[in-house]
DNA sequence: GTCTATACAGGGATAGAC
DNA sequence: GTCTATCCCTGTATAGAC
């Protein structure tokens, strides 16, 4: 499988087809998702789009890979918002919970690509699908981690390993809200997601809270 | 869409092609399965899996149903095996989320199916969505809390709410197995199920381990 | 010289006809 | 149980337009 994307043409044409991938390919998942929509959603014929990518999964992989780092970057922003100068920790927890949730889980082009890249997990050759986690969601955890290291050194948790807190967090929160959703297939109420991040961060808490943060 | 399966015809025929269908869907998902391989699968023409179901779609939701309720009868049957007499608290909620997983993220019929379900979701009747989460997810979930709170009473475990308790615990051992996986599409070592099973069975006994588990 | 528009070849799918 | 009508998709080719 190729995975490389030709470089011809010019860029604000590619910059529409990507854009317009990732719409269609989140929308109507890869296999139904085809060409023509492609070309139509990004509004260039479809021998454009093969003048830039070689082939359909050219297509599909290239910006499943730069989805990954886009949704990478947005989640490193909302750790910095939450996460860099935390005052009241249980409501920063939950706040970057439920804003994480919405990044990834939107209905946009974010979280509804991420869904189209999940069910082709197995269709997926093994060195991409290797560096999409890179850029993605380990990236995250390991972002998440550091943070929780700086939070411990305040005193704010107790980690021993904080990726495994890392992870911890992320499937208390994160994964409850993401299940109930079927990873933004389906809508939840905004009030459910603070629900469930809310109770999420505190069983986080009973886990992993510090002295400095009770009282 | 129909919803419906016909009933004409010999049942093992509807077996055999119920199966195949299972094998095939699990296999490619649903837009790549072909009618054809499954007729082939079940060792049937295609005309007599159109004689048993009006179309694709109507076959799929069938096993999907039929999937979901042998799911739940398999986990019932494990909870049955570790949590109805237990004795080592810790080594039993160990044990049943390695089973469980292995169960439900099996390359076999179960876990496969369930795979193609989810990547299929946004594209499910809500009605028979519903249904599918009734006699599925919902349905164990329910299960393993009542299990919980016969152990509540028994005062090895400690919760308010046994719903609240069962959903942390299947996020903190089956969620981290599901989520490396990526619902069983990629193989993980059985060691690493053992260990994140463990890991998630402490982080949960921190939350809800009551007093006559320690010690 | 890149883009648009369109047409076309080749393959494979569903669903129904015989 | 085979055979086929009809449709759709990928990828290429052939025109002309800015």
């Amino acid at each position: 499988m190729a995975t490389t994307g030709g470089a011809a043409g010019r860029p604000e044409k590619r910059k529409a087809i990507t854009q317009a991938a990732m719409v269609v390919f989140g929308r109507e998942g890869y296999v139904r998702a085809s060409m023509d929509a492609i070309a139509a959603e990004a509004g260039v014929s479809k021998r454009t789009v093969y003048n830039h990518f070689a082939d359909k999964e050219t297509l599909f992989l290239s910006v499943a890979l730069q989805n990954s780092a886009e949704l990478t970057e947005k989640i490193r922003e909302l750790m910095a918002k939450y996460l860099d100068r935390v005052v009241d920790l249980r409501q920063d927890l939950v706040d970057f919970a439920v804003e994480r949730a919405r990044a990834v889980l939107s209905a946009g082009e974010h979280g509804a690509l991420g869904r189209a890249i999940r069910a082709e997990v197995a269709n997926i050759p093994s060195d991409v699908l290797e560096a999409w986690l890179e850029a993605g969601p380990i990236a995250s955890m390991r972002d998440l981690a550091a943070h929780f290291e700086a939070l411990a050194e305040r005193g704010l948790l107790v980690v021993e390993d904080a990726g495994l807190a890392a992870e911890q967090y992320t499937l208390l929160t994160f994964h409850g809200i993401a299940e109930r959703s079927f990873w933004g297939a389906l809508p939840v109420a905004d009030e459910e997601v603070v629900r469930i991040a809310t109770v999420g961060v505190d069983a986080f808490l009973r886990i992993h809270g510090g002295p400095a943060a009770r009282g």
